[in-house]
RNA sequence: GCGGUGGUAGUCUAGUCUGGUCUAGGACAGCGGCCUCCCGAGCCGCUGACCCGGGUUCAAAUCCCGGCCACCGCACCA
């Protein structure tokens, strides 16, 4: 009985996005394509209002924003790893055709671990210990990597390969040296970029939770990961978040709720730096209108983080239809990106880090005493004085360990004796290191919350009557204008009351159309939370009705009080 | 990708099995008008559809084949 009222409400809502002009499948005249979601005028209004809560988090932060192409030469994802990493290996069944991944096949009958191994080992793995299809017993084919990435050429040669980015993050990095110039060398600084990404998902379904196309917003933050306490923690570290651990997943505990503080404290999370971004994104969910019990930190298990992550925690909101859906990952991508980036392009891709004080270091420097050894040693004396340069630490202090206890020391296969070389104690002052910094990103989906905010605020009533009680500030449609009736004066007067409120910033509709029950119940549907009325008693004293969506109360207030009143009621 | 089920106006649906009376019916929405009304009232009128392509047939929404899309299951989800 419940359940067939949750479909119902799933199909309400379906219905509803389309029939309103909220967001439906692309392409739709020439068939439609999977994967792929148009936003209508109330959804593409929702969600610019969803990235700019976004957007407006990560300045609060002191993050800036920066645009990059989508376009993306091929050497940036050879470098990030996406070209070999983000992949699937695809055997096919000779006899039937059923489609497997291999590596999953191979792990299953053999129970060894495949990361790593090119589609030439793992057909000779299915080959030598003759794997079959599991489905028809037959053959299996070669197996062949399938790229997730949409791949296309720059320019009119098909010898610059691109592919379309699997995620805005790669272009904060690469553009790091200019970043880390414009932050003056001040660690922490985080940059982020909201924008379109591409996935060419083998099977996309469940409408817009799996998109081909997408869009992101994620921030870098780039710290020194000697420094992982946040500067800030105080203001958040009594939020009580809901967490699902690893050790909780594994062994069948449910979630627990905790404040952050004792999270650090009990290590669920890293440290207080992790942490704080975490009760940032918790901030953003609630202040976009997802609610409090429909949100959900869980940990990702190893294996299905991503190979930059070595710690991931996934921020879940709850969906009737679908269950807990992935909406904001956390990842920690430690100093990955930026080491690879500096491989490839050979650029300096580190941070100097300046000590407070010069550290004062006394070292042991150990050098040959050319003149004494210089004809014992000939021509190899110069090159083993090179070589006592270069030593560790550790090394010439066990040279010099072997001087004092026996007067001797071997190097090189030479013995040489304590004269043989010059030992100084020196002062060095060291005024800062290289760091490459670490990075932790928070990375926001914007399709899946705005379809789950959507799924969140709908509600039906008993009669069947449709409200989107969507947060206020959020609405498509903040304010509809009504004439009770569309007679004169009352027409006249509820136009200008609709000019005056679009002037004044509101989005604005005005309907005259129908009667007024009808028209409530129109803006109820797409959430409008506030329509004025302009009835009979308008032209008497300047006076007119606001109707609460919510609540369907009505307040009288005076003409020129509307707009701030309205003001303060949606965005108060 | 595989298997199952399905695709009729903006939405939901009748018709499909048993080909022809389908010039494709209804409801809701939309548009115009009457009514002038505080929570989807009523009346009149209008607009609007057989997923795409091929085939079988005198005749296809209906039968067959292919494609696309959706839903469910398998697989996949870095």
């Amino acid at each position: 009985m419940g359940e067939v009222k949750k479909i119902d409400k799933f199909e309400v809502l379906q219905d509803l996005m389309r029939r309103r002009g909220f967001a439906w499948q692309s392409f739709e005249i020439y068939g439609g394509v999977g994967g792929f979601y148009d936003y209508g005028p109330l959804g593409a209004t929702i969600k610019r209002k969803i990235e700019q809560k976004i957007r407006e988090a990560f300045q609060r932060e002191g993050f800036f924003e920066l645009e990059t192409p989508t376009v993306t030469p091929e050497e940036v994802f050879i470098a990030s790893g996406h070209v070999e990493k983000f992949v699937d290996p695809l055997v096919e069944c000779k006899k039937c055709g059923s489609r497997y991944r291999a590596d999953h096949l191979v792990e299953e009958a053999l129970e060894i671990d495949t990361e790593g191994m090119s589609a030439e080992h793992l057909t000779k793995i299915i080959e030598e210990n003759n794997i079959k299809c599991p489905k028809c017993e037959g053959e299996l084919g070669e197996v062949w990597y399938f790229n997730l990435m949409f791949e296309t050429y720059i320019g009119p040669y098909k010898d610059k390969k691109g592919y379309l980015r699997p995620e805005t993050a790669q272009g904060l990095f690469i553009n790091f040296k200019r970043l880390n110039h414009f932050a003056r060398n001040q660690l922490p600084f985080g940059v982020f970029q909201i924008g379109k990404a591409y996935r060419n998902e083998i099977s996309p379904r469940q409408g817009m939770i799996r998109l081909r196309e997408f869009t992101q917003a994620e921030a870098e933050i780039f710290f020194n990961p000697k420094e992982t306490e946040h500067p800030h923690f105080d203001d958040v570290k009594d939020e009580i978040l809901r967490l699902y651990p690893i050790e909780n997943q594994l062994k069948g505990f449910g979630e627990i709720e905790i404040t952050l503080e004792e999270a650090v404290k009990k290590r669920y999370v890293l440290n207080t730096f992790f942490a704080y971004y975490m009760a940032m994104v918790k901030r953003v969910l609630l202040d976009i209108g997802i609610p409090e019990k429909a949100i959900r930190f869980r940990q990702q298990l190893p294996e299905e983080r991503a190979h930059y992550s070595t710690d991931t925690w996934d921020v879940e909101i709850y969906s009737e239809r679908f269950g807990w859906v992935e909406c904001v990952g956390i990842a920690y991508r430690g100093d990955y990106d930026l080491s690879r980036h500096m491989k490839m392009s050979g650029e300096d891709l580190t941070v100097m880090i300046h000590y407070d004080k010069p550290k004062i270091v006394k070292k042991l420097r150990v050098s040959l005493n050319m003149a004494k050894v210089g004809p014992k040693l000939k021509k190899d004396a110069k090159r083993i004085n090179e070589r006592l340069k270069e030593m560790s630490e550790d090394e010439v202090k066990k040279i010099v360990q072997s001087l004092e206890e026996t007067g001797k020391a071997i190097v090189e296969g030479y013995e040489l004796e304590r004269d043989d070389f010059i030992i100084k104690e020196v002062e060095e002052k060291i005024t800062g290191e290289k760091i490459v910094p670490h990075v932790l990103e928070p990375s926001f989906g914007i399709d899946r919350p705005f379809y789950l905010l959507l799924e969140n605020s709908l509600t039906v009533d008993e009669d069947g009557r449709i409200y989107l009680k969507i947060k206020k500030d959020m609405a498509p449609i903040e304010v509809a204008v009504l004439p009770l009736v569309a007679r004169e004066p009352l027409k006249d007067i509820a136009y200008d009351v609709f000019r005056t409120l679009q002037k004044a910033g509101l989005i604005v509709i005005y309907d005259e159309k129908d009667t007024i029950g009808r028209r409530y119940a129109r803006y109820d549907e797409i959430g409008v939370p506030y329509c004025v009325t302009i009835d009979n008693q308008t032209p008497e004293d300047n006076t007119v009705t606001i109707r609460d969506r919510d609540t369907r109360e009505q307040i009288r207030v005076k003409i020129e009080e509307l707009p701030q009143r309205l003001k303060e009621l949606i965005f108060g």
